[in-house]
DNA sequence: CTCTGCATATCCCTTACATCA
DNA sequence: GATGATGTAAGGGATATGCAG
C-alpha cells in the first residue's frame, strides 16, 4: 500500500541504507514530495497517542500499513519523541515563568508596602521628637516664672491662695485637648521617672493621650521594628539574600532578561 | 559464571531540504 | 527572485541491552 507517491517502487530496496544513500543522491525524492503524506502521518500520530514506542512487530505491521520501511516508522516515532519532549519542556518553562512572574510581583508589592512603613515610621519619631522638646521648652518658661512669682510676690502669692485656695495655677497643670489631664514638667523631681528608658512617662501619656494604659508596648514595637528596618545589619537576613540579589540583578543585569 | 564480540534499539545532535513570510 | 526562519525526514556517533560463543 503506497501513499501519495511518496517513494518510487526503486526507492523501496529491500536494503533500507541502500534505499537512503538513493533517496539522498536523488534529493529525497523526485516528486519533490519529501514529506509523509496527511493520512501515513495521521496514522503514526494515532499510534503515537497509544503508545510512544512501538513493539517491533506492530512497527514492522504499521510500516506495511503505511507503505514506509520500518525504518522510517522507526525515525518517525524517534523524531517524534524528541519534538513532543521539547513542547513538554516548553510548557514546563511556561508554567515556571508564570509562578515566578508572580512571586516578582508579589516581592515588588511588599517592598512597596516596606517601604511606605519606614516612612511612616520615621514620620512618628520625627513628630516624637518635636513634641519632647517643645513641652521641654514650655516646662523652662513655667519654671521661671514661677521662680520670678515667688520672690517677687511671695506674700502676695501666699494671701492670694489663702483667698482664692480652689484656684487652679494655670501654668502647673495641663490639659491636652482631648481632656487628659497631665502634670508636666519640672526635670528636678518627681515627674522624671526611674524607669530605665529614662523616658518621662508623662510625656509618653500626654502623646498617646488616648490610651488607658501605659503604651509601652508600642514603644516595644517601635524600637525594634524601627531598628529592625532600617538598620542594614539586622535586616541583612533578608536584605543581603534576597532584596540585594534582586536590586543588584535590576540594576546591573537583570538575570531573568536572559530568557526574554 | 564471567568475559567478549556482535546485533539492535534508542538518544541526541546535525544535515539537507521544503515551505513560508 | 533572494533570503532567513522554521519544520521535518534522515544520517551518524554514542551508549545500553540482549544473546551466543
Amino acid at each position: 500500500m503506497r501513499q501519495g507517491g511518496e517513494y518510487s517502487p526503486a526507492m523501496m530496496s529491500s536494503d533500507p541504507f541502500l534505499t537512503m544513500k538513493k533517496i539522498k543522491k536523488s534529493n529525497h525524492n523526485k516528486n519533490n514530495q519529501r514529506r509523509f503524506s496527511d493520512e501515513q502521518i495521521k496514522s503514526l500520530e494515532m499510534m503515537f497517542e497509544s503508545e510512544t514506542r512501538l513493539e517491533p512487530r506492530k512497527k514492522v505491521q504499521l510500516a506495511r500499513e503505511l507503505g514506509l520501511q520500518p525504518r522510517q516508522v522507526a525515525i518517525w516515532f524517534q523524531n517524534k519523541r524528541a519534538r513532543w519532549k521539547s513542547k513538554q519542556l516548553e510548557t514546563e518553562y511556561n508554567i515556571l515563568r508564570q509562578n515566578y512572574d508572580n512571586l516578582a510581583s508579589q516581592f515588588e508589592s511588599l517592598k512597596k508596602e516596606k517601604q511606605a512603613l519606614v516612612s511612616e515610621l520615621q514620620r512618628l519619631k520625627e513628630a516624637m521628637q518635636k513634641k519632647t522638646q517643645d513641652e521641654e521648652r514650655q516646662c523652662c518658661r513655667d519654671q521661671a516664672v514661677v521662680a520670678l512669682s515667688s520672690t517677687d510676690h511671695e506674700s502676695e502669692n501666699e494671701e492670694n491662695r489663702r483667698r482664692e485656695p480652689e484656684e487652679v495655677r494655670p501654668e502647673m497643670e495641663m490639659k491636652d485637648e482631648k481632656g487628659h489631664h497631665g502634670v508636666m514638667c519640672d526635670h528636678n523631681h518627681d515627674d522624671y521617672d526611674d524607669d530605665d528608658d529614662g523616658y518621662n512617662n508623662n510625656i509618653k501619656r500626654e502623646y498617646f493621650g488616648g490610651f488607658e494604659e501605659e503604651p509601652d508596648h508600642l514603644m516595644n514595637i517601635v524600637e525594634p521594628a524601627d531598628s529592625c528596618l532600617t538598620s542594614s545589619d539586622d535586616w541583612r537576613g533578608f536584605k543581603s539574600d534576597t532584596t540585594t540579589l534582586l536590586d543588584q540583578s535590576s540594576n546591573n543585569y537583570p538575570w531573568w532578561d536572559f530568557w526574554s
